[in-house]
DNA sequence: CGCAAATATTTCGCATGCGAACTATTATCT
DNA sequence: AGATAATAGTTCGCATGCGAAATATTTGCG
């Protein structure tokens, strides 16, 4: 039935999702840090005193997941939060000396991290990215017409 | 840089994953279900007297994980509990009559769920399936390595 | 200016999700 | 048979993940 393809379809992506999420969370484990740790040292250390809004829409999660996540982060000494001076809502997320240091200490295991993902040829990598966004531009439509 | 591409093939996924998953969550929620708990009212459906292990197997979810799921859906009075006559150990599970009839009332609303899915053409569906294997096999070779 | 609407973040309740530890039962080995 | 190992599930602690509600602040409208 067409029901079931469409539903192993979605199986596929939780897979290697999740295969995807473990491997990085192995890797990060190695520096007492989680998958989504690792991630944010990178966009912080990119951005520095970045929004949590903004951080949250360059990790793609919602606020309120990005808001723990940062907070157990601080609570590790990772990243200074500070209220930003011109709008006293607002909070800016900044690396501390530590979270600079651990960033640096990571290089290595990230590259090995990567080693194995980089045989998937470019021409699958092209390949891939063009059907993910079909299939997301599908899946936002639903979205749309249901509110 | 290439770790740049990797992160975002991950970002990728995460998302794709995240759009299906909250697709399925709201089609579910009409029907005061969860997408899990509607994607196990079909594997019940069609496997009665399952055991939760193996159930766990088809739905790629840890057993404990399962076993929290299944629990909720007990406590909801979809599903049958019981323990196996021939091993004492093992648990089967079945879909009261409650859920019988829940999951017939969903027919409509997954047909509908899948509408703008079933639109990714063939071609496209089978490019993916191929190189989500690939992708998968990729990961589990690390993982292998590792340990 | 004063109050309502909008905005930024946090908090809350719930549902995944994992691995490790635990319980109960069954299989295996001597 | 009796100790030991293996197996099936559950429970626990932790980290995502979401939307809704709450809080604090700023913006905009009359």
């Amino acid at each position: 039935m067409q029901e079931q393809r469409i539903l192993e379809i979605f199986q596929s992506y939780r897979e290697v999702h999740q295969a995807f999420f473990q491997l990085m969370t192995k890797a990060a484990s190695k520096h007492k840090l989680t998958a989504l740790q690792l991630i944010v040292l990178r966009v912080l250390r990119e951005h520095p005193e970045i929004r949590l809004s903004d951080l949250a829409e360059k990790v793609k999660l919602g606020n309120s997941t990005t808001s723990g996540i940062v907070d157990r982060m601080v609570k590790a000494g990772l990243v200074d939060r500070e209220r930003t001076e011109t709008d006293r809502r607002a909070m800016t997320l900044t690396l501390s000396e530590k979270g600079m240091a651990l960033w640096r200490e990571t290089e290595a295991t990230r590259l090995h991290m990567m080693r194995s993902l980089l045989e998937l040829p470019e021409e699958d990598q092209r390949e891939l990215d063009r059907i993910q966004q079909k299939v997301l531009h599908l899946l936002r439509n639903y979205r749309e017409e249901e509110a």
